[in-house]
DNA sequence: CAAGATTGACCATTCAATCTTA
DNA sequence: TAAGATTGAATGGTCAATCTTG
């Protein structure tokens, strides 16, 4: 019963675009009605772009990245990491997650350590900045998202969160099918 | 029941890092178990990561960004547009409308045309390449998404869109509340 | 050779300033 | 003065190659 609900996900950019019926002004094409699927993808697209949004904004408040957040996150919920646990839990590439570090290191919220079994390996640490930080942080980033899907009751909230759990395993079945 | 479903989400980066339970290793705060809404935000966000990814891989292989996809899509199904309101479909800034539109005319895709009424103002027009391109690729794009969310039943996916409408039209109405 | 991390080149996009026309 | 579009600089990443250690 461990975690394991990092990754990553916030500029958006290129979603999907559906219409129900063509204006078909000039040389548009007939309307066309979409099938559920896309309909679908719309919605959730478009529900993590409004979303990413409201996150996004909070968490600029305090001169951070969406990805640094959650970086000092994990860090916080479960301790020293290695920079390649780090990077398969927020989903970023090798090469971003040094550099992600490297900036969290210039803020002064975290530090590297060697690690003592294998020496090409490193940590990250919180440090007492870095976690005051997050500490103080967390609470309110929290009640933001709380109210953000609030326009959903608890039971609601309950039946998207296990749809949409089926729904991201499926589409990720699909990459090695 | 005209359309207006465009707006863009892509590339994932930088999302939710919620954990059940702390390992605790040496310096780590105790366990938490996250709200609720917070484990909706991580599904949802997983799941449009795992979709957004599909999409993605899809769609590069006629040498396309996903942004530059909607735009084409988008223009099928509308027709001409102006600039301003392909950005507002897609979700782009101004500045990178403009700079979308110019490589989508660098690949022959799109032509710019004036606008009679505003001379401000330029329209984006399919060219014929862009119309077969788009008509060609679409069908199979379809397909591809419908076998993406195919994890769910037809009546599932029903209540995820309006579920996901809901909770998507909520947090956007956080913004100017 | 493979795995972990780093570096440097590149890329899609944003942001702020600017130009043109309403 | 503001709205539409464009430009150029800056940014948050990716990707491919490289260095080090197992």
């Amino acid at each position: 019963m461990n975690a394991k609900a990092n990754f990553r996900a916030t500029k958006a950019a290129g979603g999907p675009v559906a219409s129900k019926a063509g204006r078909n002004t000039s040389s548009a094409p007939a309307g066309t009605t979409p099938k559920g699927s896309l309909k679908l993808w719309v919605v959730l697209a478009r529900a993590y772009a409004a979303m990413a949004r409201q996150v996004e904004t909070d968490i600029s408040r305090h001169g951070l990245t969406p990805t640094e957040f959650g970086i000092l996150e994990v860090l916080h919920h479960k301790g020293p990491l290695l920079l390649g646990e780090i990077q398969r839990k927020v989903l970023v590439t090798s090469g971003g997650i040094t550099y992600l570090v490297d900036r969290l290191v210039a803020k002064g919220l975290v530090e590297r350590q060697d690690c003592p079994d294998d020496r090409r390996a490193r940590y990250a640490v919180l440090t007492p900045t870095g976690e005051a930080l997050i500490r103080r942080i967390f609470p309110a980033h929290s009640n933001m998202i709380e109210r953000a899907v609030g326009a959903l009751t608890p039971d609601e909230q309950a039946v998207a969160t296990s749809l949409l759990r089926r729904l991201g395993r499926g589409a990720a079945d699909l990459t090695q099918e």
